[in-house]
DNA sequence: GACACATTTTGATTTAAATCAATCAGTGCG
DNA sequence: CGCACTGATTGATTTAAATCAAAATGTGTC
């Protein structure tokens, strides 16, 4: 009695991805101290109104700034929870896997956006994070935590607010995954990522992917093969332009038509 | 240029549902008041220890008790956050919906799990909740929760735990509907489910599904033909026996290795 | 600069699952 | 009871996107 027909499909295959680093055993250069005020990306990360003696307690529990070169892990999945990351630059991408190798990369993850959230109910972390490029981060003790939100109230009322953020986030994607189709789902990943840039003073209309076209296939659910020919049938029906990573989006009204999601803009 | 192919797919279509009951203006009977130390799933919904003090002040912010019949919402997208559910019997159905009105089921729910917690980021809710059968209902006041943290510092960590577990559960869900077949996301299901109940101590092997064919399909972003085709190939093969909306799972090791998700259990 | 390697693109073919189309239980009701 | 209705099941056919295959384009390195 054969259940399956057993055959693996390429999407079912483990990432090769031979570019990736194994274990950064310890990650690279620390920075030199800073404080969090001066940080562009601060508001973006806890935004919240800390006065300035909450800073200060906050700066007190930053443990360290690291940097992580293309490839490097962040953390992996059953790992010990010891830290919360916030992004300060470059971009990151967090995947969890099936026992059997298979790998879905649950988000892509830029300036001012924390990592590691889930880890908070058992203690490990459930996926994993991997620079896109060079990326460099600030790490909040997961031990301190809780002392720190005693001291701050605002502060875990704050961190609930981006985990619900985050479950939003998620439920989104799983419409996405669930009840789109290729060309609706890289449309609207397209435009995800122009609002984002846009909220962090980026152009939204043309950017860099810093992820592969494997990665995005892998994001949406779509082959790598499917994420060309709709980028190619894109181009040709004069919505965006692409040269390799970069990215031109042209006729975003339209765009957004194909994608089907946000009536008005 | 045409861009789409402008077919529309039946899982892209929305829900007719008929069965659904539109608004129900005021939910039903209020059960008498009681305390939640005498409730059998408090555990499940505070899985904290809370002592006697703050269990009396969590007793006081629960504001209504409530049943709602099948079909009725207990909230929709966009409703402005009122309250958290916790669910102490029946289920409940969550999902989410495009402009265009395709709807992803995000989420059954069961006694013990609380509803609502996306809504904390914005101030409305982000999904809508329907109960699939008779259910009840403990509320708490949104408003009154800040309060309530700062009283019970336990209170507010242990919601963020649940948060956190939450946003796994999503990951998985997106594993699911990204990477596996529909055998393996049935057989997935169904052993969700199995442990479920069974952390409820009701029977892992046998149960009720108290949601129809086409929500678990919708669920499993899969066609509710499907989810029939593969029951009957699962009960061929001699993995389960259905009888209508009774499941008895009969070979659980063999199901596991169908939805090839965890090797040992 | 040329070799090795990774990434992207395009084309041909296959396939898992959707859609279309009946039919078959249950359930409730006058 | 028999009629209407909802939900479940089974079969036939179509199709969107995967897989297989190959070429083209970049990138890094010694």
């Amino acid at each position: 009695m054969t259940i399956s027909r057993l055959r693996v499909r390429e999407s079912m295959k483990v990432l090769p991805d031979s570019k990736e680093i194994p274990i950064p055993s310890s990650p690279h250069q620390a920075c030199e101290p800073f404080a969090c005020a001066q940080c562009g990306v601060y508001r973006l990360c806890l935004p919240l109104g800390l006065n300035g003696g909450d800073m200060t307690l906050l700066e007190s529990v930053v443990k360290r700034k690291e940097t992580y070169k293309r490839g490097q892990l962040l953390f992996r999945a059953g790992d010990r929870f010891d830290f919360i990351y916030a992004i300060r630059g470059g971009s990151v991408k967090t995947s969890v896997c099936t026992p059997d190798g298979r790998v879905q990369i649950t988000g892509f993850h830029v300036a001012g956006e924390l990592l590691g959230l889930s880890a908070l109910a058992s203690g490990e972390y459930s996926s994993e994070a991997r620079a896109l490029e060079t990326t460099s981060v600030c790490l909040v003790e997961a031990e301190r935590l809780d002392d720190l939100a005693q001291k701050i109230p605002s502060l875990q009322y704050q961190m609930m607010k981006i985990m619900s953020g985050q479950i939003r986030q998620d439920e989104e994607l799983m419409l996405l995954l669930g009840k789109r189709n290729a060309e609706e789902r890289l449309a609207e990943y397209l435009i995800g990522l122009s609002r984002r840039f846009a909220a962090r003073n980026f152009s939204p209309t043309q950017f860099n992917l810093s992820m592969s076209r494997g990665d995005i296939g892998n994001y949406l659910g779509i082959a790598e093969e499917t994420v060309c020919r709709l980028l190619t049938r894109f181009q040709n029906a004069g919505l965006i332009a692409t040269k390799r990573r970069e990215v031109s989006l042209i006729d975003l009204r339209q765009l957004e038509a194909v994608a089907r999601m946000n009536p008005a803009a």
